[in-house]
DNA sequence: AACTGCTGCAACCGCTCCTTG
DNA sequence: CCAAGGAGCGGTTGCAGCAGT
């Protein structure tokens, strides 16, 4: 009898799908009643229908403090791909590098702009690339103070780098040919940004800068 | 205005690793 | 040392909204 409960629990039918505010409430309520982990707890103290799995991921991805939403700044994609040259698939190690970003976030970010190379996505990925590059040269040659003003105004810069950025996609295009993989990085851009740039660059974020970059760019040591 | 394709995002699945008894 | 269960991770899918035609 016993053997056949445990059989009937573990087949339970989970709900599925996306999430109410009603189940968020009470996972939020969990967690700050009992701390992160124990997720197959969830759902004996709460009542929630969920599976341990998908409250870690609720919590992780959506409803954890600090998360950032919204797109990834350039200068965030610029850290994505370098470390992606460095760590290859590693979203969770990435994702420990840039504070308030889940792994589940930089995984569909390169996905969706780096992931798929058939020719129909050439034209957006041209496009990233030469918005990214320019961004990342532009923020070398500025002087520092326009840091900050060009974060918190990303949304702008954004849709005027777009325009132009079409222009410059179409000359790329033309050397180059073909849109590859995102390089390595020294051949496309000079990094790294100097910690004083890095911090202006998050004005909102009280971050150890040292644990920050877990010594990234220390690149001798690069094999 | 309708249709089509693309993007961004949330969530699930399956595998591996870690912990515990 | 080993087996079982839990947690974490990377890959994949589904869908809503938007842009282009």
């Amino acid at each position: 009898m016993v053997a056949m409960m445990t059989s009937l629990t573990t087949e339970k039918e989970w709900r599925k799908g996306p999430w109410t505010h009603e189940e968020d409430k009470l996972l939020r309520e969990y967690v700050s009643l009992h701390g992160e982990g124990r997720w197959s707890a969830v759902s004996k103290f709460t009542g929630l229908n969920r599976s341990g799995k998908s409250c870690r991921l609720r919590w992780v991805n959506y409803l954890r403090p600090g998360l950032k939403k919204g797109q990834l700044t350039p200068v965030e994609e610029g850290i994505v791909v370098e470390l992606h040259a460095i760590y290859g698939n590693k979203w969770s190690t990435i994702a420990k590098c840039l504070p308030g970003r889940t792994d589940n976030e930089i995984k569909n970010f390169w996905r969706t702009h780096f992931g798929k190379r058939d020719k129909s996505k050439h034209k957006n990925l041209q496009r990233r690339k030469a918005k990214m590059l320019k961004h990342l040269k532009e923020k070398q040659q500025e002087p520092q103070e326009n840091d900050i003003k060009n974060i918190t105004s990303h949304e702008d810069t954004k849709n005027n780098e777009t325009k132009s950025s079409d222009t410059q996609n179409t000359s790329e295009q033309q050397e180059t040919g073909v849109l590859t993989y995102p390089t390595p990085i020294e051949d496309q851009y000079s990094l790294p940004l100097t910690h004083q740039e890095f911090s202006a660059t998050w004005p909102d974020t009280t971050v150890d800068i040292d644990s920050f970059w877990c010594g990234l760019w220390d690149f001798d040591d690069q094999p």
